[in-house]
DNA sequence: TTGAAAGCGCTAACAC
DNA sequence: GTGTTAGCGCTTTCAA
């Protein structure tokens, strides 16, 4: 169907290598010889056989793009901040979603491999394992909103989420609130570790007692969010303030809070990593560390077209993230900024 | 780097084609002789070269999928169940995002093209002129979300919104609403049109006069939503619903109405279509027509991979809509349900 | 500046 | 059942 070097050599009555060098750009053609290549390619609507040229190559193109779940915001703005980048280097990007789950994101691994892409960047799922004879094939990685400790030369893209909650646990504990619940998001491709333990880190470096029963962890599913939420809520009536380590353990908690007839902030206070759309819809509009996934997706492909000798030292790429504050968050009832200010003094 | 056929070949001691069977699965092969290679393509890593694959079969396989936007929610979705579906398929998909910029679209489709693709599904920004030549040359179109009446004969996947918006506007009036605005949202892939028809349609059908100056359009921004929301409700005090044709007009309403310090449902009803999540965590919950970007593009993509000749009848695929009742309609101040029902017999 | 020719790794006839 | 062989469309020496 589609017309072939072959013809086009033909119909321009020059040889398939000059074909060839005008449309790979490489090697001297004089203008008029282009000129009539190029105006018997238009004619035939001829297009360079990506398959043929890579096969030639040994190098196919492209950039895999492998994240949990398109669906998430952060997720869904890592793509699309892969392709912004992609897209200015000219390169196509192969999706899938691994949903969090090591073996998917084993075969999607090896199906882009197959596929010749030129680097793979990923958010991944945990297992070490899959990435490492990937690694030491000489494929480009690149990790992505998450890294696995255990291959720390794979260069990363991360925000720097560890300094968004402590920004928060200040401001909250800043207000005067000293029983502040954490609600972590574990789970596929987010660990609450580093979170909970800035949480943590922030507490003991104002003094502040970590209650361990108000550090809870919820799956990265609705259901779970909403049960973890319910229960600390419910049975600790005593808690000022909730710092929901995600977006999903953020609804969670307004639902609960809802539920329960807790006006926010004047019962409690509610803040969230995530800044997702809803947090500004929200009455009142919540507040939130706002972290640009679209940031680490560009990063993150930049990195991945880079050449691999001229990248930045090792260790992680930290993206900044911004604390938003909105209306959810107020000193707890009955003392005032200035009151908390002075307790928090003694 | 990669070993090749050849080496497994010989390192089972068999001939290249025996390979080749046992890998494409194509021709018998003794049990024995496919354990040996198989043992010794583990042993290489092999992995078969889907560039000389496709370069010998003139099929490269995969799936071109092109959405404007995959930031929001409803092309998320349509993008996971486009990877859904291809994955149990077998096949890989390239993504792209247009923008709903038809030069863009129109360069994505030329490198996909080249990419050879085995098929390509888009949400079309509007240039018939993009995808006629694609068409004419053979290769497998699809259509989500939206069609271009220029070309009928290409599949499509659609949501039912005219029915959709249908039963939102009966409710409304059911409710006892005369003064309705409509919120339109045009723009990429997203032409007003149909949706509004209907409100249209639904609303002379119902004998109540369509108000023009209630009927308003925006584009798909935030900026522009929020302007034609504030510009409506200001100068029209007397509206007592608004049916918003998108989340971002009715995230628009939400926040005007708040500005404006009217209390919803009490003082305006808002209801709007896309059953996005903050939906449900505005105060009060909102009322939507729920419609499942997944389902569609899971459709899509089997649409897609299906033979040409086996497809269904022309014609669009029309996907049910839902209405999703919540706390964000009331019948207007001063009547109830029974009143407006009275109003509507008369 | 251009053309001829040798493959890249694989599949598909065709022989055995 | 299995091996041999001829390309698929392209890039890339090497000569001319």
């Amino acid at each position: 169907m589609a017309a072939t070097i072959k013809q086009v050599a033909a119909a321009a009555g020059v040889g398939i290598a000059t074909v060839s060098r005008v449309f790979s750009g490489a090697g001297p053609v004089s203008a008029a010889t282009r000129e009539r290549v190029l105006a018997a390619a238009r004619e035939l609507d001829y297009r360079p056989s990506a398959a043929a040229r890579s096969l030639k190559t040994r190098r196919a193109g492209g950039l895999g793009l492998i994240v949990p779940d398109v669906t998430e915001p952060f997720g869904a703005a890592l793509v699309a901040g892969v392709l912004d980048c992609a897209r200015s280097l000219g390169e196509h990007v192969l999706l899938d979603a691994s949903q969090g789950d090591p073996a998917r994101e084993a075969e999607i691994v090896e199906r882009m491999r197959a596929q010749g892409v030129g680097g793979i960047i990923a958010v991944p799922a945990g297992d070490p394992e899959t990435w490492r004879p990937v690694v030491r094939a000489g494929t480009t990685v690149v990790f992505a909103d998450r890294a696995l400790p255990e291959l720390p030369r794979v260069p990363a893209v991360l925000t720097d989420d560890a300094s968004g909650v402590r920004s928060l646990t200040e401001y909250l504990v800043g207000l005067g609130h000293r029983r502040i619940a954490f609600l972590g998001a574990t789970g596929p491709g987010r660990p609450a570790d580093a979170r909970e333990r800035a949480f943590r880190a922030t507490l003991e470096g104002l003094r502040v007692p970590v209650d361990e029963e108000l550090v809870v962890a919820a799956r990265p599913e609705r259901d779970s969010a909403y049960a973890a939420a319910a229960g600390l809520l419910q049975a600790r009536a005593d808690v000022t303030a909730v710092l929901a380590a995600g977006h999903l353990v953020g609804e969670a908690a307004v639902l609960v809070a809802r539920e329960l007839d807790l006006r926010v902030p004047a019962d409690v206070s509610i803040a969230m990593v995530d800044d997702v759309a809803w947090a500004e819809l929200c009455d009142p509009p919540l507040t939130a560390v706002a972290r640009s996934g679209h940031a680490v997706g560009y990063h993150a492909c930049e990195t991945a077209a880079r050449e691999p000798s001229r990248r930045a030292a090792p260790g992680p790429l930290l993206l900044p993230t911004e604390l938003v504050i909105r209306g959810s968050c107020r000193p707890p009832r009955g003392r005032s900024v200035r009151e908390a200010g002075t307790s928090r003094a003694r």
